[in-house]
DNA sequence: AGGATAGGCAAGTGGTGACTTGCCTATCAA
DNA sequence: TTGATAGGCAAGTCACCACTTGCCTATCCT
């Protein structure tokens, strides 16, 4: 399940998301959805950006945090910190003879 | 450009691609096909490697070096250090003021 | 020169992913 | 209770991507 950070970080629509959450953490579906067209352009559906917080959220970028008939969108960062590191050259990792 | 990284990474194959350049640089296409099916169990025909590598290429993950009927592939992990600090708290961030 | 090795180009196919549309459920406010 | 707000489910369309197949070019060896 967490082999799928790199599918979820294909998509741009998504990465502008995971950049609107780290600027402002604990959105909901709809004050995403108005970032994205007020600030970056996007004119995409609500149920589009329902769809990429699900890829986010099963590959453990984004934790949801349901709340009344709200659902509050963290970031998670802890999957990306092991990613890029696995092709760093083996005098530049740690864990290496 | 160096923006499709996050698409060249998107897929299986190729990550197995940049898992074999680090254990071993430079290396030919058939010899990353041979690599791919003794040790991985990969059996995909040439093309479909040689397909992979022009990805990896264009997202600057692979340089090539030819040399004669040769052309060798080695592996550029500096597009890598880049990517994953993007979503990094501000406070976890280098030049944020 | 001729064969063998290393690689490239181009068209075609199947499947997956991004996006939309339409309708339905749940919570809050009056 | 009714209407408005926040979100979910399901089917359908469309384009892109991974992979194959067939043929072609270039370099080396004898």
């Amino acid at each position: 399940m967490a082999q799928d950070v790199f599918k979820a970080l294909a998509d741009p629509t998504r990465r502008r998301i995971l950049d609107e959450l780290v600027e402002r953490d604990g959105q909901t579906l709809f004050e995403i959805c108005a970032r994205l067209v007020t600030k970056h352009g996007l004119g995409l559906s609500r149920q589009a950006i329902s769809q990429h917080l699900a890829v986010l959220e099963s590959a453990g970028l984004v934790v949801v945090r349901r709340q009344g008939r709200y659902k509050f969108h963290d970031l998670d960062t802890e999957p990306l910190e092991r990613i890029a590191t696995r092709w760093l050259r083996p005098d530049a990792r740690e864990g290496t003879p």
